[in-house]
DNA sequence: CTGAAAGCGCTTACAG
DNA sequence: CTGAAAGCGCTTACAG
């Protein structure tokens, strides 16, 4: 009564049905050049016919790594549409690289030590994690625990708060300057002259993108508005309460730049509230180009991050560290581009 | 010359550190009420003082599990925000079970056979992981493909599209039906009647959706309408064209139950176009909640899905499969709520 | 209650 | 070019 179960086939019954070792079937998985050709013929065969396939978890196990990528996502009560795309992206290449990312969320204050900030168990624990993405918003304790932790890392730099200058850290991030640059000469060259900023400057990505609107300003001989706005109450309520409070103060201008899309969301509601119509009152440029830019009304002009290439690129970095312990020097800065929709118009028209 | 490398400490010198065989070792930190209180002290002393931490790869591979789940997320071009609330339950919960959920994207057409549907790396190799969560919009030969994998699975049922009946998968769900029922006697109770329901009914969650709208307007006394919406160029525009055909017919309404969030924006949008405002000339209600829903104009009053318990659960479930051998009889259907916002109006006020 | 040994399914020096 | 053997860091029957 030979019971013949479907068991999990290993690299030792291929070997034994090819007559080799199994270091030799072992080669022709991975190093086939290294093995004369008849032999090789004859494990090939082997495999197709016991339809082998080599445990992953096994080779992995035996070559010290575990082949899996964290992406950590910080503080973020959901996963923030940039964010996602950022995940998109790193998934996809990670399996075109033959690697996997494991999401995780988490949370905790810019002011906790970094020994007692609370890494999720996969990164506590031992061996399951080979290197890690940082995203979301990050300050330097989260990024001095993840050095402690003794693994290879990454982090996108955009939402990155922190002021002690330059970290040691490998960093890919965007375009900000170049975007806020962009966005306000794109203003700039439909006409507007009164063209105000808002973004809470106190957030470095809103600074960048701010010392771009400014560097477009002086050079188009405009003199730039002071910057206005808090992210305090989120970033709907920036663009909402800023453009009531510049309202109110009788304020004049004719274009904004807002340095975020929700922002800009946040912006046109106020101006529907009164009675004020983008783009034919004032136009409205954002920032990121985010899902559902394209979706309001009106459609949002914006300045488009590469969300995509930014987590494919990190997991490119991240690898390459891994594996051939590359070094940075200096971050990676991704372009951006501006986006035309509907939310701006030309002055006269 | 001692060189004193930081060598990673294993299970072995624990051992001789404690003076005990690695299997007491082992037994400590699996079964510690197995090993007698002073040898467990010992042990406990010499993890303490050396910082030891089990590798946990090494750990599951002895058991013969990779301790990872895989979220697969078909047919979607990028994370659609129900479907990463759900991914995001999904980590979560991972993460306090002790697994983890890699996150895969992937594309397949409805009618390519199940074996030559092309699978993730990660799913196509052997060991890596241990039961899937088949979430986005799948079709009964993906279905029947991950089935071949031989792999624990539960699917997402809501975006499920067959038609021969029940299968035999382990399906997580969310309650349609009552969703439909609630959004539309929500709608009567302010005093509607002619109340149209738009959503492309070749859908099956649509058709679900509708079924709880007829169900409404039948309890109270209300003759119905044909369905109308064709989700073929998008969810936007199936909402958008449905209320242009709808009013250049001419026909009358007060209310609408769009089945699902950007269709009920894609109407808000059609209305405004033509100069009528929601909700003083038209109430709408959607369905899903997604994120943006509370910060368009007006906020929606909309159907509430529970995405990241949808998530979780389906964590638990494939969990319980996989180390208990659970089996699932029937779905496991969610409940929805109603979420009151700005989009409806008593139809006298 | 504890230890010696086999085993998880591979890879990789080391010989030959 | 190929094989025998050690090893990756644990777990888990099996003895005692």
């Amino acid at each position: 009564m030979m019971s013949n179960e479907n068991k999990t086939i290993t690299i030792r019954e291929v070997a034994a049905d090819s007559e080799v070792s199994i270091a030799t079937v072992s080669r022709v998985l991975n190093e086939p050049w290294r093995v004369k050709q008849p032999t090789r013929d004859r494990v090939s065969a082997s495999i197709q016919k016991l339809g082998f396939k080599p445990n992953l978890r096994a080779r992995l196990f035996a070559q010290g790594g575990s082949g899996t990528l964290c992406f950590l996502l910080s503080n973020r009560p959901f996963i923030h549409s940039v964010h996602a795309q950022i995940l998109q992206g790193a998934a996809l290449e990670a399996d075109v690289e033959g690697v996997q990312v494991v999401y995780v969320p988490c949370h905790y204050s810019p002011d906790t030590p970094p020994s007692e900030i609370e890494m999720p168990q996969i990164l506590a624990a031992r061996g399951l994690i080979d290197g890690v993405i940082l995203a979301g918003t990050n300050y330097p304790n989260m990024l001095a625990a993840v050095k402690e932790l003794g693994l290879p890392h990454v982090v996108f730099g955009t939402n990155l708060i922190t002021d002690d200058g330059p970290t040691d850290a490998c960093i890919v991030s965007v375009d900000d300057e170049s975007g806020g640059y962009q966005a306000t000469s794109h203003l700039i060259s439909l006409g507007h002259t009164k063209i105000r900023f808002i973004g809470d400057v106190s957030l470095p990505w809103y600074k960048r993108r701010h010392a771009g609107y400014m560097r477009a300003m002086s050079e188009a001989g405009l003199t730039s508005y002071e910057p206005v706005g808090s992210a305090a109450k989120g970033e709907l309520a920036m663009g909402y309460d800023a453009v009531n409070t510049l309202c109110d103060s009788g304020d004049e201008f004719t274009a904004l730049f807002v340095g975020g899309d929700m922002g800009a969301l946040g912006a046109i509601k106020a101006f529907t509230n009164r009675g004020l119509h983008v783009p034919d009152d004032v136009s409205i440029v954002g920032f990121n180009d985010e899902e559902l830019t394209a979706v309001v009304d009106p459609p949002l002009t914006t300045i488009r991050v590469p969300k995509e290439e930014v987590g494919a690129h990190c997991v490119r970095i991240l690898n390459s560290i891994i594996n051939k312990g590359a070094k940075c020097d200096q971050p990676d800065v991704l372009p951006v581009c501006l986006v035309m929709r509907e939310s701006t118009k030309s002055i006269g028209g």
